[in-house]
DNA sequence: GCTAAATAAATGTATATACATTAAATACAA
DNA sequence: TTGTATTTAATGTATATACATTTATTTAGC
């Protein structure tokens, strides 16, 4: 369905401005759709990121701030989704030995294991509800690469 | 620059995972140059959005719900944005005539003045911040309108 | 070594969002 | 008409986000 359509507005002041709309609409389709997956989980899509990360590490403690710098929305708070993941068990927090000021964040056995399990929704669902092809996929994560220049 | 380098993860499961990953970053790359441009006139993007479909009524009042429908983001809340906007004295909120459960809601004369200064600093920095040929842009409004099936 | 600047994480605060519930008004079917 | 279901908007509540500030620690300059 057709942007114009979608939010019933006939035209846009240019294509740029028509862009960003139509960007923040998709978003929300995108949102709205992985809330409902994680949902079951009570897990956001962002503390499922903030796991992502930490597998990714393969074991090796991430400190918070490092954490912050690799998230998809730069300005939420790394430090508070750490402390909901470590209330759930998903994660362990360690005072890092040669920093005081840093704190080692480490996934846990249960953390790893609720990744593995929803990685496989995750991808299934992903594959739902982005109706591209191949390669109109590759298409657009190399304008979007482009666009942020 | 590339996802890849940007939150330094070599590979992706997939290619549409990696559109996911590459999608949520770019918003919020979007969406953190829209707060700053909206920040010195104290209106949220969405409160932005709705004075924008407002307008677009050409003074037809607009009922709650249908302001609802077509916001960007569909989980907002239009009765509270309303709320806010009426605070400011940017709409105002009057008791439908034909059905008293109704709002109709309608943008001010403050309200308009507040959305064309805003208008040409949107379309500036939309055309900053979008580093994509003219091409480009309308590819990507294609690919949008295609993802969301 | 001592003080000032810089850095890391946590916290405070206002607002936004997701989602459920409520209250009021209307539509509709028996 | 009368009771039930539906619709509209508002509200309650928990969480997330944006952004500033605070606290503890480390670094760097003198």
């Amino acid at each position: 369905m057709k942007i114009e359509e979608a939010i019933q507005q006939k035209e846009f002041k240019d294509p740029f401005n028509k862009l960003v709309v139509n960007f923040l609409y998709t978003h929300s389709y995108i949102v709205t759709a992985q809330n409902a997956l994680f949902k079951p989980y009570d897990l956001s899509p962002e503390q499922y990121n903030v796991l992502r990360i930490l597998r990714g590490q393969n074991g090796v403690p991430t400190t918070v701030s490092s954490i912050q710098d690799r998230m998809l929305n730069k300005m939420s708070n790394a430090s508070r989704l750490v402390e909901k993941l470590k209330q759930k068990d998903l994660v362990k927090r360690e005072e890092c030995p040669n920093d005081r000021r840093q704190v080692d964040v480490i996934i846990t056995e249960d953390g790893l294991k609720l990744l593995m399990k929803l990685e496989i929704k995750v991808n299934e669902a992903n594959q739902n509800f982005v109706h591209l092809s191949l390669d109109e996929v590759t298409q657009m994560n190399d304008l979007l690469d482009k666009m942020r220049g």
